[in-house]
DNA sequence: TCTTTAGTTGATCAATCATTCAACATTTTC
DNA sequence: GAAAATGTTGAATGATTGATCAACTAAAGA
């Protein structure tokens, strides 16, 4: 038996069937998107995808695999491009997904979130690397939240916040293509930004209250909560 | 041609088709749940089957319109027997999600938000009822909203908050799907009620500076805002 | 140059897919 | 109680599914 873990991983091939892998799985999602459609797209015989992944499971592994190897570059970076305000970004993000689903008809929303509710059940493998996903996509926004510093309350619990904001992405775009309206999806990010907002004058008050200068960069707040019984417990 | 467009409606049959499709089809999925599964868990033949239903998308459509025919009795009847207190029924409906997902092992989250990013874009004719879930789901949550009267600011846009509140369980469901823990949800859930309160603490002070008494029931409040030409637009 | 490894071809497979329909059974209508 | 409408049976259909593999070619290493 031939170890496919790895194999050919800078082919060209395997990088084309991987390409068009995403893309099909986007549009009609993982079961709906047979095997020879994506032979047909790619313009390759079976046995050279099958060279390469041992069956359509594992290719749905190596699609998610370069997916989250390319969130830096497709989303992050952008984002960051286009604002310096770490507040700002966060909304910058938002509409960079506003923007992808206006821009295709609002067919494309979150791949991983699609995925996220068609497989995670039934495909046990394909739950780590969404679940992974939307570590690193909460990581990155909760960053963010921390580099505003003292702009935010001490107390605000950037992790929660940070987890708030994906769940207002995905389920922006579950609206957002139901109703085929960014309508209710920027209802939300609107809601969202009215939140950051306050908890923004909050700061402002308690900062002026206690007579502290305004710096740029808060302290580190601590993100936990004590529990009933003293123990430290993660909100998130 | 036999026109199936409401066939034998109060049939056993055909209500014991519905139910044992909404099952697997929120366990499954439409597309990985295959005709023949729904007939074996049902005890039915497949001409029974296609007796009431076109086909199997036709049976998609009628387990959506029994779904949304049952959200009353399933969701917003426990809520609201659960508390009064309008904004205290916005988490209660909450938890009932977080509930059901830990009961059922993170499978079960909600069954319109998996369709509507399964099928919304494959299956026209699908889009209408899920939509329709949304609104009925987003409006019973406004209607508490509102039912706050002046507990909230006057100006607080109670469509968007219900669209955000929708957004929060949907995004919320979903990571916790993919985590198997509850935590990523709660977080979520915990901000928006830090949201809500911060909101209320708001409502209480603007009541006290213009000398007003709390009223239990509010005036009706403004849910639009103006536009740069003066026109009013809804923000969800 | 010879050998080995990596990549490709495409016919072929069994399994499953949604769907059909003539025959039969039951219930309703008059 | 005859006729009509409604519901049920289950074998059969053709299309599509994911996957296999022996034969072949191209590239890499010695």
């Amino acid at each position: 038996m031939i170890d496919h873990s790895n194999r050919g991983s800078g082919s060209v091939t395997r990088e084309r069937i991987l390409e068009i892998a995403e893309q099909l799985f986007h549009e009609r999602g993982y079961g709906a998107t047979g095997v020879a459609t994506v032979l047909r797209a790619a313009g390759v015989r079976s046995g050279s995808l099958y060279h390469f992944f041992r069956g359509k499971e594992a290719l749905l592994l190596g699609v998610l695999a370069r997916h989250l190897a390319l969130l830096r570059i497709r989303v992050f970076e952008p984002v960051e491009r286009a604002t310096d305000d770490p507040l700002e970004r966060v909304f910058a993000l938002l509409q960079l997904y506003m923007r992808n689903l206006e821009s295709s008809g609002f067919t494309l929303g979150c791949l991983v979130g699609n995925l996220a509710l068609e497989v995670a059940d039934t495909i046990p493998t394909a739950r780590v690397p969404i679940d992974r996903y939307f570590d690193t996509w909460s990581g990155e926004v909760q960053r963010w939240l921390e580099a505003a510093g003292g702009r935010l309350p001490a107390d605000a619990d950037r992790p929660a916040l940070a987890r708030t904001v994906l769940a207002v992405m995905e389920g922006g775009v579950m609206q957002a293509r139901a109703h085929r309206e960014l309508r209710p999806f920027a209802a939300a990010v609107g809601q969202l930004r009215s939140y950051l907002e306050s908890l923004e004058a909050r700061a402002r008050r308690e900062r002026t209250e206690s007579g502290q200068s305004p710096s740029g960069e808060g302290r580190r707040p601590d993100p936990t909560r004590r529990g009933i019984n003293g123990s430290a417990w993660r909100t998130w």
